[in-house]
DNA sequence: GTCTATAGAGAGATAGAC
DNA sequence: GTCTATCTCTCTATAGAC
Protein backbone atom coordinates (compact mmCIF):
# COMPACT_ATOMS: atom_id res chain seq x y z
CA UNK A 1 0.00 0.00 0.00
CA UNK A 2 1.53 3.46 -1.25
CA UNK A 3 -1.06 5.58 -0.42
CA UNK A 4 -2.39 5.91 3.29
CA UNK A 5 -6.09 6.98 1.73
CA UNK A 6 -6.48 6.11 -2.34
CA UNK A 7 -7.37 8.86 -4.39
CA UNK A 8 -11.06 9.62 -4.18
CA UNK A 9 -13.63 8.18 -7.06
CA UNK A 10 -16.55 9.08 -5.48
CA UNK A 11 -18.77 11.59 -7.00
CA UNK A 12 -17.29 14.69 -6.48
CA UNK A 13 -20.22 17.13 -4.29
CA UNK A 14 -21.78 16.10 -1.04
CA UNK A 15 -24.21 18.24 -2.38
CA UNK A 16 -26.12 18.83 -5.61
CA UNK A 17 -24.80 21.65 -7.75
CA UNK A 18 -26.65 24.48 -6.44
CA UNK A 19 -25.24 26.02 -3.43
CA UNK A 20 -26.01 28.84 -1.63
CA UNK A 21 -23.92 32.14 -1.33
CA UNK A 22 -22.82 31.50 1.74
CA UNK A 23 -21.91 27.57 1.45
CA UNK A 24 -19.78 28.94 -1.96
CA UNK A 25 -18.25 30.89 0.23
CA UNK A 26 -17.62 28.87 2.91
CA UNK A 27 -16.00 26.10 0.77
CA UNK A 28 -14.13 28.30 -1.17
CA UNK A 29 -12.59 29.63 2.04
CA UNK A 30 -11.59 26.02 2.61
CA UNK A 31 -9.97 25.45 -0.35
CA UNK A 32 -8.14 28.41 0.14
CA UNK A 33 -7.07 27.32 3.63
CA UNK A 34 -6.20 23.79 3.19
CA UNK A 35 -4.09 24.74 -0.24
CA UNK A 36 -1.95 26.94 2.01
CA UNK A 37 -1.82 23.71 4.66
CA UNK A 38 -1.14 20.72 1.60
CA UNK A 39 1.52 23.15 0.50
CA UNK A 40 3.44 23.75 4.04
CA UNK A 41 3.13 20.88 5.59
CA UNK A 42 1.65 17.99 3.35
CA UNK A 43 -1.03 15.98 3.02
CA UNK A 44 -0.42 13.65 6.14
CA UNK A 45 0.68 15.97 8.45
CA UNK A 46 -2.40 18.63 7.50
CA UNK A 47 -4.94 17.96 9.96
CA UNK A 48 -8.47 19.37 9.30
CA UNK A 49 -8.47 20.46 12.62
CA UNK A 50 -6.08 23.18 11.41
CA UNK A 51 -7.90 23.91 8.31
CA UNK A 52 -11.11 24.86 10.19
CA UNK A 53 -9.32 26.69 12.34
CA UNK A 54 -8.17 29.00 9.92
CA UNK A 55 -11.38 29.12 7.95
CA UNK A 56 -12.96 29.78 11.62
CA UNK A 57 -15.15 27.05 11.62
CA UNK A 58 -15.40 23.43 13.15
CA UNK A 59 -13.79 20.73 12.05
CA UNK A 60 -16.71 18.63 11.05
CA UNK A 61 -18.40 21.04 9.17
CA UNK A 62 -15.61 20.89 6.84
CA UNK A 63 -17.82 17.63 5.73
CA UNK A 64 -20.99 19.16 5.00
CA UNK A 65 -18.82 20.83 1.86
CA UNK A 66 -15.99 17.63 1.08
CA UNK A 67 -17.02 14.34 2.01
CA UNK A 68 -13.00 13.75 3.27
CA UNK A 69 -10.01 14.63 3.38
CA UNK A 70 -8.59 13.21 -0.04
CA UNK A 71 -11.44 15.04 -1.77
CA UNK A 72 -10.04 18.39 -0.38
CA UNK A 73 -6.71 17.79 -1.61
CA UNK A 74 -8.47 16.30 -5.15
CA UNK A 75 -9.91 19.84 -5.40
CA UNK A 76 -7.12 21.90 -4.71
CA UNK A 77 -4.62 20.25 -6.87
CA UNK A 78 -7.21 19.99 -9.48
CA UNK A 79 -7.56 24.34 -9.38
CA UNK A 80 -4.11 24.65 -9.16
CA UNK A 81 -3.87 22.46 -12.31
CA UNK A 82 -6.81 23.29 -14.00
CA UNK A 83 -5.42 27.26 -14.11
CA UNK A 84 -2.69 26.64 -15.24
CA UNK A 85 -3.80 24.68 -18.09
CA UNK A 86 -5.52 27.71 -19.06
CA UNK A 87 -2.64 29.95 -19.14
CA UNK A 88 -0.69 27.69 -20.71
CA UNK A 89 -3.55 27.33 -23.55
CA UNK A 90 -3.34 31.18 -23.95
CA UNK A 91 0.30 31.48 -24.11
CA UNK A 92 0.51 28.82 -27.10
CA UNK A 93 -2.27 30.41 -28.88
CA UNK A 94 -0.35 33.12 -30.01
CA UNK A 95 1.20 34.76 -33.43
CA UNK A 96 4.70 33.60 -33.95
CA UNK A 97 7.38 30.65 -35.18
CA UNK A 98 7.76 27.37 -32.62
CA UNK A 99 10.33 28.99 -30.56
CA UNK A 100 8.51 32.01 -29.90
CA UNK A 101 5.59 30.35 -29.03
CA UNK A 102 7.23 27.24 -27.05
CA UNK A 103 9.06 30.21 -25.05
CA UNK A 104 5.64 31.67 -24.26
CA UNK A 105 4.59 28.55 -22.69
CA UNK A 106 7.60 28.10 -20.68
CA UNK A 107 7.54 31.68 -19.69
CA UNK A 108 3.73 31.04 -18.88
CA UNK A 109 4.87 28.24 -16.82
CA UNK A 110 7.54 29.97 -14.39
CA UNK A 111 5.06 32.88 -14.30
CA UNK A 112 2.14 30.48 -12.74
CA UNK A 113 4.70 29.10 -10.06
CA UNK A 114 5.36 32.79 -9.18
CA UNK A 115 1.70 33.40 -8.42
CA UNK A 116 0.57 29.86 -6.80
CA UNK A 117 3.83 28.56 -5.33
CA UNK A 118 1.70 25.71 -4.03
CA UNK A 119 1.39 23.92 -6.84
CA UNK A 120 5.53 23.82 -6.71
CA UNK A 121 5.38 22.19 -3.19
CA UNK A 122 2.27 19.92 -3.95
CA UNK A 123 3.94 18.77 -7.07
CA UNK A 124 7.10 18.15 -5.01
CA UNK A 125 5.22 15.56 -2.97
CA UNK A 126 3.06 14.23 -5.56
CA UNK A 127 5.74 12.44 -7.32
CA UNK A 128 7.24 11.56 -4.21
CA UNK A 129 4.19 9.84 -3.32
CA UNK A 130 2.96 8.45 -6.28
CA UNK A 131 2.25 5.01 -6.13
CA UNK A 132 5.33 3.40 -8.57
CA UNK A 133 2.41 1.74 -10.95
CA UNK A 134 -0.60 3.85 -10.28
CA UNK A 135 -1.72 6.30 -13.17
CA UNK A 136 -2.99 8.41 -10.61
CA UNK A 137 -1.01 11.72 -11.26
CA UNK A 138 -0.73 10.91 -14.80
CA UNK A 139 -4.40 11.15 -14.83
CA UNK A 140 -4.54 14.59 -13.81
CA UNK A 141 -2.17 16.11 -15.58
CA UNK A 142 -3.30 13.98 -19.05
CA UNK A 143 -5.75 17.70 -19.93
CA UNK A 144 -2.03 19.39 -20.10
CA UNK A 145 -0.31 16.77 -21.66
CA UNK A 146 -3.08 16.86 -24.47
CA UNK A 147 -2.66 20.02 -24.82
CA UNK A 148 1.14 20.05 -25.35
CA UNK A 149 0.57 17.11 -27.56
CA UNK A 150 -1.70 19.16 -29.85
CA UNK A 151 1.00 21.66 -29.86
CA UNK A 152 3.46 19.33 -30.69
CA UNK A 153 1.24 18.02 -33.62
CA UNK A 154 0.34 21.29 -35.32
CA UNK A 155 3.73 22.61 -35.59
CA UNK A 156 4.99 19.01 -36.55
CA UNK A 157 6.46 20.93 -40.08
CA UNK A 158 8.59 23.88 -38.57
CA UNK A 159 11.93 23.22 -39.16
CA UNK A 160 12.99 23.96 -35.51
CA UNK A 161 10.69 20.76 -34.43
CA UNK A 162 12.39 18.89 -37.93
CA UNK A 163 15.57 19.08 -36.03
CA UNK A 164 14.72 16.97 -33.13
CA UNK A 165 17.40 18.31 -31.18
CA UNK A 166 16.75 16.69 -28.14
CA UNK A 167 14.41 14.19 -26.36
CA UNK A 168 10.98 15.95 -24.81
CA UNK A 169 11.16 13.49 -21.40
CA UNK A 170 14.83 15.44 -20.51
CA UNK A 171 13.20 18.62 -21.55
CA UNK A 172 10.41 17.91 -19.31
CA UNK A 173 12.60 17.08 -16.26
CA UNK A 174 14.90 20.20 -17.09
CA UNK A 175 12.09 22.60 -17.06
CA UNK A 176 9.76 21.36 -14.34
CA UNK A 177 12.71 20.17 -12.40
CA UNK A 178 14.40 23.20 -12.59
CA UNK A 179 11.60 25.51 -11.58
CA UNK A 180 9.90 23.57 -9.21
CA UNK A 181 13.50 23.05 -7.42
CA UNK A 182 14.07 26.75 -7.62
CA UNK A 183 10.94 27.76 -5.89
CA UNK A 184 9.94 25.02 -3.47
CA UNK A 185 12.86 23.68 -2.46
CA UNK A 186 15.60 26.18 -2.76
CA UNK A 187 14.39 28.38 -0.02
CA UNK A 188 14.74 25.78 2.48
CA UNK A 189 18.51 25.13 1.19
CA UNK A 190 19.79 28.51 1.33
CA UNK A 191 20.79 29.80 4.77
CA UNK A 192 17.48 31.50 6.73
CA UNK A 193 15.31 33.13 4.64
CA UNK A 194 18.08 35.61 2.42
CA UNK A 195 16.24 34.14 -0.33
CA UNK A 196 13.02 34.49 -1.88
CA UNK A 197 12.33 32.93 -5.11
CA UNK A 198 8.69 35.16 -5.20
CA UNK A 199 10.12 38.40 -5.76
CA UNK A 200 9.74 39.68 -8.95
CA UNK A 201 13.30 40.41 -9.75
CA UNK A 202 14.62 36.84 -8.27
CA UNK A 203 11.87 35.12 -10.50
CA UNK A 204 12.94 37.33 -13.40
CA UNK A 205 16.25 36.36 -13.76
CA UNK A 206 14.67 32.13 -13.00
CA UNK A 207 12.77 32.75 -15.69
CA UNK A 208 15.57 34.36 -18.25
CA UNK A 209 17.61 31.56 -17.05
CA UNK A 210 15.22 28.47 -17.73
CA UNK A 211 14.43 30.22 -21.36
CA UNK A 212 18.07 29.22 -21.34
CA UNK A 213 18.30 26.27 -20.75
CA UNK A 214 14.71 25.57 -23.00
CA UNK A 215 16.55 27.38 -25.80
CA UNK A 216 20.18 25.80 -25.44
CA UNK A 217 18.65 22.53 -25.01
CA UNK A 218 16.81 22.70 -28.36
CA UNK A 219 20.06 23.88 -29.90
CA UNK A 220 19.17 27.61 -30.65
CA UNK A 221 21.03 30.20 -29.99
CA UNK A 222 19.09 33.12 -30.78
CA UNK A 223 15.91 33.75 -29.61
CA UNK A 224 14.90 35.76 -32.35
CA UNK A 225 12.53 34.22 -34.89
CA UNK A 226 13.95 36.04 -37.63
CA UNK A 227 17.59 34.29 -36.83
CA UNK A 228 15.62 30.69 -36.42
CA UNK A 229 13.77 31.25 -40.50
CA UNK A 230 16.72 32.10 -42.01
CA UNK A 231 18.45 29.37 -41.77
CA UNK B 1 3.97 22.31 13.88
CA UNK B 2 5.48 20.93 10.36
CA UNK B 3 6.96 17.96 11.10
CA UNK B 4 5.22 15.09 13.10
CA UNK B 5 8.54 14.08 14.77
CA UNK B 6 10.82 16.50 15.13
CA UNK B 7 14.51 15.25 13.69
CA UNK B 8 15.92 13.57 16.54
CA UNK B 9 18.59 15.42 18.86
CA UNK B 10 19.65 13.06 21.12
CA UNK B 11 23.01 10.65 21.05
CA UNK B 12 22.82 8.41 17.80
CA UNK B 13 22.99 5.40 19.24
CA UNK B 14 21.06 3.64 21.56
CA UNK B 15 24.38 1.61 22.60
CA UNK B 16 27.49 1.93 22.90
CA UNK B 17 30.12 1.54 20.28
CA UNK B 18 30.80 -2.65 21.06
CA UNK B 19 28.33 -4.19 18.72
CA UNK B 20 28.21 -7.91 17.88
CA UNK B 21 28.72 -9.19 14.22
CA UNK B 22 25.18 -10.47 14.78
CA UNK B 23 24.05 -7.21 16.14
CA UNK B 24 25.50 -5.28 13.35
CA UNK B 25 24.26 -7.45 10.58
CA UNK B 26 20.50 -6.86 11.92
CA UNK B 27 21.74 -2.79 12.08
CA UNK B 28 22.61 -3.18 8.44
CA UNK B 29 19.47 -5.27 7.17
CA UNK B 30 17.34 -2.86 8.62
CA UNK B 31 19.06 0.59 7.29
CA UNK B 32 18.58 -0.98 3.71
CA UNK B 33 15.01 -1.96 3.92
CA UNK B 34 14.13 1.23 5.72
CA UNK B 35 15.52 2.96 2.68
CA UNK B 36 13.93 1.55 0.37
CA UNK B 37 10.51 1.86 2.47
CA UNK B 38 11.31 5.76 3.04
CA UNK B 39 11.93 5.81 -0.85
CA UNK B 40 8.94 3.99 -1.96
CA UNK B 41 6.35 5.19 0.45
CA UNK B 42 7.58 8.22 2.56
CA UNK B 43 8.15 9.01 5.97
CA UNK B 44 5.11 9.12 7.11
CA UNK B 45 3.77 6.20 5.66
CA UNK B 46 6.60 3.97 5.72
CA UNK B 47 5.81 1.63 9.21
CA UNK B 48 7.89 0.33 11.27
CA UNK B 49 6.24 -3.11 10.74
CA UNK B 50 6.96 -3.50 7.34
CA UNK B 51 10.52 -2.88 8.06
CA UNK B 52 10.49 -5.47 10.76
CA UNK B 53 8.45 -7.70 8.16
CA UNK B 54 11.26 -6.97 5.19
CA UNK B 55 14.22 -7.78 7.45
CA UNK B 56 12.62 -10.64 9.43
CA UNK B 57 12.52 -9.90 13.07
CA UNK B 58 9.83 -8.51 14.67
CA UNK B 59 8.92 -4.86 15.00
CA UNK B 60 10.05 -4.50 18.69
CA UNK B 61 13.29 -5.72 17.97
CA UNK B 62 14.12 -2.83 15.97
CA UNK B 63 13.70 -0.51 18.86
CA UNK B 64 16.74 -2.38 20.66
CA UNK B 65 18.87 -0.93 17.63
CA UNK B 66 17.33 2.43 16.82
CA UNK B 67 16.13 4.72 19.44
CA UNK B 68 13.33 5.32 17.45
CA UNK B 69 11.46 6.11 13.68
CA UNK B 70 13.58 9.42 13.06
CA UNK B 71 16.47 8.06 14.27
CA UNK B 72 16.71 5.55 11.36
CA UNK B 73 15.35 7.92 8.96
CA UNK B 74 18.21 10.38 9.82
CA UNK B 75 20.97 7.19 9.78
CA UNK B 76 19.54 6.56 6.14
CA UNK B 77 19.74 9.96 5.10
CA UNK B 78 23.02 10.54 6.45
CA UNK B 79 24.32 7.34 4.76
CA UNK B 80 23.41 8.09 1.19
CA UNK B 81 24.70 12.22 1.68
CA UNK B 82 28.06 10.95 3.02
CA UNK B 83 28.09 8.48 0.64
CA UNK B 84 27.78 11.24 -1.89
CA UNK B 85 30.06 13.28 -0.50
CA UNK B 86 32.96 10.93 -0.94
CA UNK B 87 32.42 10.33 -4.60
CA UNK B 88 32.36 14.20 -4.87
CA UNK B 89 35.65 14.54 -3.22
CA UNK B 90 37.24 12.27 -5.41
CA UNK B 91 35.56 13.53 -8.57
CA UNK B 92 36.89 17.11 -7.91
CA UNK B 93 40.36 15.88 -6.92
CA UNK B 94 41.11 15.12 -10.36
CA UNK B 95 43.59 17.12 -12.68
CA UNK B 96 42.17 19.15 -15.04
CA UNK B 97 40.93 22.99 -15.75
CA UNK B 98 38.16 24.43 -14.20
CA UNK B 99 35.52 23.17 -16.25
CA UNK B 100 36.87 19.20 -16.71
CA UNK B 101 36.84 19.61 -12.64
CA UNK B 102 33.27 20.59 -12.93
CA UNK B 103 32.14 18.44 -15.10
CA UNK B 104 33.37 15.65 -13.21
CA UNK B 105 31.77 16.86 -9.87
CA UNK B 106 28.30 16.89 -11.93
CA UNK B 107 28.48 13.35 -13.30
CA UNK B 108 29.97 11.80 -10.14
CA UNK B 109 25.90 13.25 -9.03
CA UNK B 110 24.05 11.93 -11.93
CA UNK B 111 25.95 8.88 -11.44
CA UNK B 112 25.35 8.23 -7.70
CA UNK B 113 22.08 8.90 -8.35
CA UNK B 114 21.95 6.43 -10.83
CA UNK B 115 23.39 4.01 -8.36
CA UNK B 116 21.26 4.98 -5.38
CA UNK B 117 17.69 6.36 -6.52
CA UNK B 118 16.68 6.94 -3.03
CA UNK B 119 18.52 9.55 -2.77
CA UNK B 120 16.24 11.26 -5.50
CA UNK B 121 12.81 10.30 -3.38
CA UNK B 122 14.21 11.52 -0.17
CA UNK B 123 15.41 14.97 -1.47
CA UNK B 124 11.97 15.29 -3.13
CA UNK B 125 10.18 14.81 0.28
CA UNK B 126 12.95 16.26 2.23
CA UNK B 127 12.54 19.33 0.36
CA UNK B 128 8.59 18.98 0.45
CA UNK B 129 8.59 18.48 3.83
CA UNK B 130 11.41 20.87 5.82
CA UNK B 131 9.93 23.38 8.00
CA UNK B 132 10.16 26.38 6.08
CA UNK B 133 12.30 27.80 8.76
CA UNK B 134 14.50 25.41 10.03
CA UNK B 135 17.99 24.64 9.25
CA UNK B 136 17.67 20.58 9.55
CA UNK B 137 17.91 19.95 5.57
CA UNK B 138 20.83 22.41 5.44
CA UNK B 139 22.93 20.90 8.31
CA UNK B 140 22.53 17.46 6.53
CA UNK B 141 23.56 19.07 3.18
CA UNK B 142 26.63 21.05 4.84
CA UNK B 143 29.37 18.55 4.48
CA UNK B 144 28.82 18.23 0.59
CA UNK B 145 28.32 22.39 0.55
CA UNK B 146 31.49 23.28 2.72
CA UNK B 147 33.34 20.73 -0.47
CA UNK B 148 32.11 22.60 -3.45
CA UNK B 149 33.10 25.77 -1.41
CA UNK B 150 36.81 24.80 -0.58
CA UNK B 151 36.33 24.05 -4.65
CA UNK B 152 35.35 27.07 -5.40
CA UNK B 153 37.65 29.09 -3.14
CA UNK B 154 40.66 27.47 -5.11
CA UNK B 155 39.79 27.55 -8.53
CA UNK B 156 38.59 31.35 -7.72
CA UNK B 157 41.84 32.47 -10.55
CA UNK B 158 40.26 30.10 -13.59
CA UNK B 159 39.37 32.85 -16.46
CA UNK B 160 35.75 30.65 -16.80
CA UNK B 161 35.32 31.31 -12.99
CA UNK B 162 36.62 35.26 -13.28
CA UNK B 163 33.52 35.87 -15.87
CA UNK B 164 30.90 34.71 -13.33
CA UNK B 165 28.58 33.79 -16.27
CA UNK B 166 25.81 32.70 -13.92
CA UNK B 167 24.05 32.95 -10.45
CA UNK B 168 24.91 29.77 -8.04
CA UNK B 169 21.75 29.36 -6.88
CA UNK B 170 20.03 29.14 -10.52
CA UNK B 171 22.49 26.36 -11.36
CA UNK B 172 22.44 24.80 -8.59
CA UNK B 173 18.52 24.18 -9.16
CA UNK B 174 18.61 23.56 -12.68
CA UNK B 175 21.76 20.60 -11.78
CA UNK B 176 19.42 19.01 -8.98
CA UNK B 177 15.89 19.95 -10.22
CA UNK B 178 16.48 18.56 -13.32
CA UNK B 179 18.26 15.16 -11.71
CA UNK B 180 15.87 14.36 -9.06
CA UNK B 181 12.93 14.66 -11.72
CA UNK B 182 14.60 12.88 -13.96
CA UNK B 183 15.26 10.19 -11.58
CA UNK B 184 12.38 9.83 -9.48
CA UNK B 185 9.39 11.58 -10.93
CA UNK B 186 9.23 11.57 -14.76
CA UNK B 187 8.78 7.31 -14.13
CA UNK B 188 5.44 8.19 -12.55
CA UNK B 189 4.59 10.85 -15.16
CA UNK B 190 4.88 8.76 -18.45
CA UNK B 191 2.89 5.79 -19.25
CA UNK B 192 3.01 2.84 -17.48
CA UNK B 193 6.57 1.48 -17.35
CA UNK B 194 7.70 2.70 -20.75
CA UNK B 195 10.42 4.47 -19.16
CA UNK B 196 13.31 3.71 -17.01
CA UNK B 197 16.15 6.23 -16.34
CA UNK B 198 18.11 3.95 -14.64
CA UNK B 199 18.39 2.04 -17.59
CA UNK B 200 22.61 2.70 -18.35
CA UNK B 201 21.92 3.95 -22.24
CA UNK B 202 18.77 6.01 -20.43
CA UNK B 203 21.19 7.06 -17.96
CA UNK B 204 24.01 7.93 -20.01
CA UNK B 205 22.08 9.97 -22.21
CA UNK B 206 20.79 12.32 -19.33
CA UNK B 207 23.87 12.52 -18.32
CA UNK B 208 25.00 14.37 -21.79
CA UNK B 209 22.36 16.17 -21.59
CA UNK B 210 22.50 18.02 -17.54
CA UNK B 211 26.23 18.31 -18.45
CA UNK B 212 24.86 20.08 -21.43
CA UNK B 213 23.06 22.35 -19.38
CA UNK B 214 26.00 22.47 -17.32
CA UNK B 215 28.23 23.92 -19.75
CA UNK B 216 25.71 26.48 -21.45
CA UNK B 217 24.52 27.79 -18.64
CA UNK B 218 28.38 28.58 -18.06
CA UNK B 219 28.17 30.29 -21.02
CA UNK B 220 30.72 27.42 -22.47
CA UNK B 221 29.82 25.74 -25.48
CA UNK B 222 32.94 23.39 -26.09
CA UNK B 223 34.13 21.15 -23.65
CA UNK B 224 37.51 20.87 -24.53
CA UNK B 225 39.88 22.41 -21.83
CA UNK B 226 42.02 23.85 -24.49
CA UNK B 227 38.96 25.38 -26.03
CA UNK B 228 38.38 27.31 -22.57
CA UNK B 229 41.87 28.09 -22.25
CA UNK B 230 42.82 29.21 -25.68
CA UNK B 231 40.69 32.78 -25.05
C1' DG C 1 -24.89 25.23 7.70
C1' DT C 2 -22.65 24.60 11.73
C1' DC C 3 -22.25 22.68 16.06
C1' DT C 4 -21.05 18.96 20.18
C1' DA C 5 -19.86 14.48 21.26
C1' DT C 6 -18.16 10.08 20.35
C1' DA C 7 -16.72 6.11 18.01
C1' DG C 8 -12.96 3.64 15.84
C1' DA C 9 -8.61 2.57 13.64
C1' DG C 10 -3.70 3.05 13.07
C1' DA C 11 0.81 3.25 14.50
C1' DG C 12 4.62 4.40 17.60
C1' DA C 13 6.44 3.75 22.11
C1' DT C 14 7.17 0.96 26.45
C1' DA C 15 7.62 -3.00 29.99
C1' DG C 16 9.25 -7.03 30.92
C1' DA C 17 9.77 -12.25 29.79
C1' DC C 18 12.97 -15.45 27.52
C1' DG D 1 18.96 -9.73 20.84
C1' DT D 2 14.46 -10.72 20.08
C1' DC D 3 10.02 -11.66 21.57
C1' DT D 4 4.74 -10.83 23.39
C1' DA D 5 1.57 -7.81 25.22
C1' DT D 6 -0.15 -3.39 26.22
C1' DC D 7 -0.49 1.55 26.43
C1' DT D 8 -1.43 5.91 24.49
C1' DC D 9 -1.98 9.42 21.32
C1' DT D 10 -3.60 11.39 17.14
C1' DC D 11 -6.69 12.14 13.78
C1' DT D 12 -10.51 10.71 10.77
C1' DA D 13 -15.26 9.76 10.28
C1' DT D 14 -20.09 9.60 12.00
C1' DA D 15 -24.49 10.58 14.58
C1' DG D 16 -27.53 13.65 15.72
C1' DA D 17 -28.86 18.34 18.08
C1' DC D 18 -29.64 23.28 17.04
Amino acid sequence: MAHPTPRSTRAARPRPAGRTPRAERTRAAILHAAELAFAQEGYAATRLEDVAEAVGIRRASIVYHFRDKREIYDAVLADLLSGFEARLAEALAIEGCLLVRIEAGVGAWVDYLGQRPSLARLLLREVADAPSAGPSLLAEVKPIADLVKRFHDETRDDPLARRKPVDPVHLASAVVGTTVFFVAAMPRLVPSGAFDPLDPDTLARHRSEVLRITRRLLGVESHSCAAEEAR
